[in-house]
DNA sequence: GTGAAAGCGCTAACAC
DNA sequence: GTGTTAGCGCTTTCAC
């Protein structure tokens, strides 16, 4: 089996930018790294000499010999990975991808595969990888906490498991949010406020729902009606369509994600009800489409890349021995549009 | 400066496992490796110290010994980053990590950096990964087609640069099928079929308002206005508004991507035009949303996991120097659904 | 500040 | 079939 591989030249290697700048290779090793303890002229000529033979130092032998990788993972749990099509998922990722696209780290993406997770627990443990970064949707991220052990991780996103051990979580203040958003529609004369809420073993979840019902008890408003949708357009159909079977009146929603509102809104619109006359509503995530519903949404906005960026940058840092707070909070913004 | 990773205990090596199965290091490398020529009792005795030891190869000494690598790149430029939200390509990212993850590959993400195209280079042509996907919106693609000549590479849709190299490709039929979602609607009798394409500096943008207008040519029905939409709900909804004010009438519409077509059916609803008695519309590509829709939209399905599992799957067999058909086309399937 | 030397953990001839 | 022997290309003490 002839590999089209083997017919590419030989690349060149440290010994011959060592033999061209006339130094040993050390110093070119010690140029290429950075070191303090190196002449100027040195430097000058071992960069001379990469520029002119194209050189690229060879990442495994360097991993090799310094066992560090310079890769970092990112584990999708494939329950998780179905949701890909989830804007908010996505541009985690694209967050990610581009902060450590300004550093000397790989990105390595790993769909955690639930029918084999040994083959994930190996790559991560088998020193492939610096650290890795963890996007998990729902309740069943038990076992990467225990990685955590062994390996610096991040989490995206509360992790539902127990709290408070030796895990790194970027996370956005869903439950601070949640409560800007239904005093919100409180402070615009809404006074029979109900909910669809995320599902419920989802942090994310959990907490929009309880942001929602603290600004209600802080306005001194009963909870209107909870309704559970899964975070996509039509569970969040479905829900609105309970909401309405219920036969409690409303005259707000705070909906838990924009997905949902957008079924919502498509339900509303069936039954000839007005948005925002009739119900107003809230979303949350102000994700790709919210300008372009009908009315554009009023929601709340998690940045989505700067998420992912963090995400990185944390553990960037954690690698480099850094210390970083366990707990990194990204600030939201209410958006203000045409649904309330 | 003291890693967190210097804590951790070493690794087992093939070493360790040689002494306790009781054999030499060529033997457990060639049972790791599942070379033919070894005796059952002494495969049986490696992997029981494997198993005993919990062994796991070092990947980098792989890499390093065997020149090697067993990643491979996904490279998605930064103007097709900001896309990421679009669920096509989310999806073919998934297509792709998934069947990867049947392989022994890894899938080292890459966003590449207009502003440092030479930092992608180097890394690709560094030996770092044994080939590269390419995912691409726009045609700024021809900088990747040099690539090819020294790695191999597939394209995941047709790429617009020079045709015929030495490039592998991966696509769907989007003339065929844009023939044949426009046919459907000349076959409910549809006379004045109008189009919002995609992009013209796109593959798919262009083919697919080709296959409208064979189509209309097959039927002998004059072609309808053209309106340039770029993929997003917003610049569908602009489209449909240029469309009713050009004056020319039309009872039908092919929309070249659903979330095109989102913002087109927003823009009728607002006009109070009903879709598909006023008028019919076709979209393209079966995205997450198509059926929650007002109303559920007829279009055509393009599997786009389908698209990245295959992708995947050329890469790793042109890798293998095996002899593969240079371009792969994906099967296209009418939905039929509400929108006509 | 610089070089020599010793590996990092594995694969791949080559002999036996 | 199995072991021996060289490296793969780099980092990293340790002397100087």
């Amino acid at each position: 089996m002839t590999s089209e591989l083997e017919v590419r030249p030989a690349a060149p290697t440290l010994e011959a930018v060592a033999a061209l700048a006339g130094v040993s290779r050390s110093t070119v090793s010690r140029v290429v790294n950075a070191s303090p303890r190196v002449t100027a002229e040195a430097i000058d000529a071992v960069n001379r000499a990469i520029e002119q033979l194209g050189y690229v130092p060879n990442r495994a032998a360097r991993t090799l010999a310094s066992r560090r990788t310079q890769a970092i993972a990112l584990v999708i749990p494939e329950n998780t990975a179905k949701f890909f099509s989830d804007p908010f998922f996505a541009t985690v990722v694209q967050g990610i991808a581009m902060h450590l696209g300004t550093t000397e780290y790989t990105l390595s993406m790993l769909i955690a595969s639930e029918t084999n997770p040994e083959k994930t627990r190996r790559y991560l443990q088998g020193g492939n990888v610096d650290g890795a970064l963890i996007l998990s949707h729902h309740s069943d991220d038990n076992s990467y906490r225990a990685l955590a052990r062994s390996l610096p991780v991040v989490f995206g996103g509360r992790p539902m498991s127990v709290e408070g051990e030796d895990s790194y979580v970027v996370d956005v203040d869903n439950i601070g949010a949640a409560a800007i958003a239904t005093k919100f529609l409180v402070d615009h004369g809404r006074t029979r406020i109900a909910t669809i809420a995320g599902p419920q073993d989802m942090a994310a979840g959990l907490d929009r729902l309880a942001g929602w019902r603290a600004a209600l008890g802080d306005a001194k408003l009963r909870p209107g009606a909870v309704e559970i949708g899964d975070f996509t357009p039509p569970g969040g159909a479905a829900a609105m369509e309970r909401l309405l079977a219920s036969g409690q009146p409303f005259d707000a929603v705070f909906v838990a994600s924009d997905q949902m509102a957008y079924g919502a809104l498509g339900v509303l619109r069936d039954r000839g009800l007005r948005v925002p006359e009739d119900i107003a509503i809230v979303g949350f995530d102000n994700d790709y489409y919210s300008t372009s519903s009908m009315p554009p949404l009023t929601t709340i906005e998690q940045s989505s890349v700067a998420m992912g960026a963090k995400m990185a940058e944390v553990l960037v840092r954690l690698i480099a021995g850094e210390t970083v707070e366990k707990l990194t909070m990204l600030p939201t913004t209410m958006i203000e549009r045409d649904s309330v």
